[in-house]
DNA sequence: GCAGATAGTCAGTCTGCTTGACCAGTATAG
DNA sequence: CTATACTGGTCAAGCAGACTGACTATCTGC
């Protein structure tokens, strides 16, 4: 209830920033899942936005995520049975793990973001391309803030 | 990966809808825990956001919050084992439940109501008063453009 | 060269959701 | 006015995605 509704009250700022999320999320997952990536879960997710593209450790990517390594280590290790991502020893350290995108893993994250801008073009010509770029302006503000008072 | 990010990129709309929103719902969620309500969890959030008054039986809950009734049931009996709800046979059908909120059920609507009313305020410090307002109305416009389209 | 920090794994648990099968009460068509 | 279909809710089982705690192996700083 980030937006608890009382019988008088609709559009709490908890429901405004949800509904249009989960929208953009169902249709994204939604087309990997139908366009050939059917292991693809949203919790996957986070792997494609957080790894670098000369390789993450475990570690690095659970703490980016803001979850525990064991966590991340079950996403990864489905990623890499699927054949999203290559797991390998790190030279530079003997108890580390370098994970990459293979080829297929950059496909997804090529397509995630190409569905996305999409989903964003739809909505600009539902409110208005102007209103949209307004909108992604405030929220990129907010989110600026809300980053630099951590 | 509503919002996957390529070496390039950050910001993605998902990830601009999606941290705001988790700031929130910590933020309401955390203080509810801390201020005495700790039994309420975030699962629990589609009970008060969907309840009616009157009352609302337990499919109709479900529905609303797009989840199965069973899913429901386990939610609605967990807030009734600890007093948030009372569930009662439905007198107009034998077959279904009437559950409403009691006066302590009302409270945590209230309190969270009030919470995220205080977070939008604080976002408005942050922002300024003006952008947030337009960022309040254009989130507006897109949520009610979506809410059509269906 | 040893003590403590770090990367990752194993095992167990919890929450929040699902599906499938079912029962009991209600509504309806013939 | 009864047989049938529908509906509200429950029981049981299972899965996904997170967690904690305990452990091994390796690395690093003094």
């Amino acid at each position: 209830m980030a937006d608890s509704t009382l019988p008088e009250i609709e559009r709490t700022i908890g429901a405004l920033l949800r509904v249009p999320w989960q929208v953009l999320a169902e249709r994204v997952y939604g087309a990997l899942a139908a366009g050939g990536y059917p292991e693809i879960r949203p919790a996957h997710g986070v792997v494609f936005r957080y790894i670098r593209a000369e390789g993450s450790r475990i570690v690095e990517l659970a703490e980016r995520a803001g979850m525990t390594k064991q966590s991340m280590a079950v996403l990864v290790d489905h990623l890499a049975t699927h054949g999203y991502v290559s797991v390998e020893p790190d030279p530079s350290d003997g108890r580390a793990k370098r994970v990459r995108l293979t080829r297929s893993g950059k496909e997804v994250q090529r397509a995630a973001l190409k569905l996305s801008r999409q989903v964003e073009a739809e909505w600009a010509a539902l409110i208005g391309a102007q209103e949209m770029a307004s909108l992604r302006q405030l929220l990129e503000r907010l989110y600026d803030s809300l980053q630099d008072s951590r």
